[in-house]
DNA sequence: TGGCCTATAATTAGGAC
DNA sequence: AGTCCTAATTATAGGCC
């Protein structure tokens, strides 16, 4: 994706870049999921407990903060 | 989005335009999960309670099947 | 390591049927 | 309401610093 060809749907082996594209896509992932609650009055949430060979990113988000309580009480 | 403008981060009010996006935008997030499973290897899940005034699709959806015990058990 | 940049791929709103 | 189409926006891999 981006500069080079399109996505395989398999294991980044690369912890490197492993590590850049799970960032990478977790900022998308939380912009998307915001996106859906605010325009569809939906409740959403998502969780996430971690990547691969990356101990220092655990992660866990709700949006909108509001509907935390509904999701995760 | 798509033919006209860009998004703008507020509820869309017509009923029947919502509830179309709320199922193309949910598709999308389902991938969204997916991919950030597979590639990064990562545990990740998300909930959609519900999407306002479409009683009919309430959704519950976590990816892949083998992190469903770890998230929601 | 982390932030910008940008060429591409991916998503998607609206339309047609 | 569902499916396909496609223009236009958005997301992002790899580079660069």
């Amino acid at each position: 994706m981006g500069r080079r060809g399109r996505v395989v749907l398999r294991r980044i082996e690369d912890r490197v870049r492993r590590g850049i594209c799970f960032r990478k896509r977790l900022a998308g992932l939380e912009k998307k999921v915001e996106e859906l609650a605010v325009l569809c009055d939906a409740h959403v949430g998502f969780v996430v407990l971690s990547c691969s060979g990356d101990d220092a990113n655990p992660h866990h988000f709700a949006a909108p903060a509001t509907h935390l309580e509904l999701l995760f009480h």
